[in-house]
DNA sequence: ACGAGCTTGTGACTGAAATCACAAACTCAA
DNA sequence: TTGAGTTTGTGATTTCAGTCACAAGCTCGT
């Protein structure tokens, strides 16, 4: 969040240093914890200053892993993997999809985003030759743990699950979810839960309107 | 998790109950903290037995306000949105893509997953007719932040926000970001770190070969 | 050179989340 | 009915992230 504050305030703003408060305000955060946070990447602030911009910015890209370039494989390229594949906000960030891979026949060979799918079991080869690093799973939620063992087994061991389903590797393999539905679960319990609460106040409104005494 | 655990295993498997432990090791927690999160619920569980797999399901679903459906605007029909409004895993879990906003006119009035795109203008008056509860944003990052405020305007007070970029709305209004980038940024992190321990071993484990002492 | 005015870096503190650990409550077999 | 074997529900404890608060350190005007 802080490189993102960061990057935009670079564009927009010709200002060379930025404070802790500010950055708080951008990130949506507390001043402190920045202050922390940043600690831990060493000392770069200054006292009565703040921290140069461009300083930090590469402090934490370099920090990120941001200054390599990770080269990412993409599995199952359905409605989602398209919308991924062709997805230029990635590559902005270093983050380059190098290769997709499917297993249905009719998908198998078309061109999406500038790459040609491949199938699932030429993996290997391809994380060989491409030095893939990062995978993306885009199957459907039956097929996501066979795809994350390929890429387990071809290598890679840092796992982006976009399939609603759990799956399990081994401890050194670092797996993330992403999950829509869930997302979308948190906000309507949310919702539910002030809609209730709306709805026992007007109640009680009622209630004490309908039996309140006459002055 | 616990819902999508549940419901994988009514599913799959003929089992009646299922244990803290078991739900624990499928949803991946401890289960003390299964059985804490379930106590908030309510005790729906029986001592020496487990819980009720079907009760336990209905009771998460209500708690969550599953049971009842979320006509849910999706505004901005790019590559995402468009991924979005064609996805059928909402529906399964009562979220209903029930509008399309965009302001481009080459993509207002097309068909998109059974629904014809209409202008951001029209959100409001959309709001009224559907009751849409849930808005979802699939802008570029720099009109995330009017879409939100549109949205607010209209009373929609719960947001999902896919554009990268910081959305500020007043307290009482709910909004959840899914950030790819960072999840990325996360992966490229340990990635990152773990080659170079693994790096460092390697330096440090050549460094003892060469100064070894002859036995 | 000095003091006023900022802002960092971090030890101390706070509160919340996670975990432990065990009595209570159940099943089932004998 | 009893007792062994499970498993829940939850008070007690631990762990950890977040915040506070302030000395240390910087700039700049005088
Ligand atoms: N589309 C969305 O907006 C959306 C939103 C949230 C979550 N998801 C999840 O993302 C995943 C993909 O969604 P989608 O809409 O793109 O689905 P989709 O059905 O359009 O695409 C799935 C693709 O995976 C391929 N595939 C199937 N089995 C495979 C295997 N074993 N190995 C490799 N590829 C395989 C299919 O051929 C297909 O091309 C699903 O798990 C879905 O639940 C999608
Ligand atoms: N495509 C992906 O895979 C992907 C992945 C991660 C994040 N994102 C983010 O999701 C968002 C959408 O990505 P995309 O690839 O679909 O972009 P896109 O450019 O394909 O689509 C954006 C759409 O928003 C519309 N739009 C522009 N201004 C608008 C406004 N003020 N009100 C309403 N609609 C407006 C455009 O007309 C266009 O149809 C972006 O913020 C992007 O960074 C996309």
């Amino acid at each position: 969040m802080y490189l993102r504050s960061l990057l935009d305030m670079a564009e927009t703003r010709g200002a060379i240093t930025v404070s802790s408060d500010e950055l708080a305000r951008l990130a949506g955060v507390n001043a402190a914890k920045v202050r922390k946070d940043l600690s831990y990447l060493g000392s770069y602030g200054t006292r009565g200053v703040g921290y140069d911009i461009e300083y930090l910015l590469y402090q934490i890209t370099r920090e990120l892993g941001l200054t390599q370039d990770w080269p990412t494989a993409l599995i199952g390229i359905g409605n989602l993997g398209r919308a991924l594949a062709s997805y230029k906000g990635f590559s902005e960030r270093g983050f380059r999809i190098a290769a997709l891979f499917d297993v249905d026949d009719d998908v198998i060979g078309q061109q999406v985003g500038g790459l040609t799918v491949r199938h699932l079991d030429e993996l290997k080869e391809s994380v060989n030759e491409d030095g893939l690093s990062i995978g993306i799973i885009a199957t459907p939620p039956s097929a996501a743990q066979e795809a994350a063992e390929k890429l387990v087994d071809a290598g890679v061991k840092s796992i982006l699950n976009f399939a609603p389903s759990v799956v399990n590797v081994s401890p050194d393999v670092n797996i993330r979810k992403v999950d829509l539905s869930i997302e979308l679960q948190i906000l309507s319990f949310y919702e539910q839960r002030t809609q209730a609460i709306a709805a026992a106040r007007e109640a009680n409104r009622r209630l004490e309107i309908k039996h309140r005494p006459p002055r």
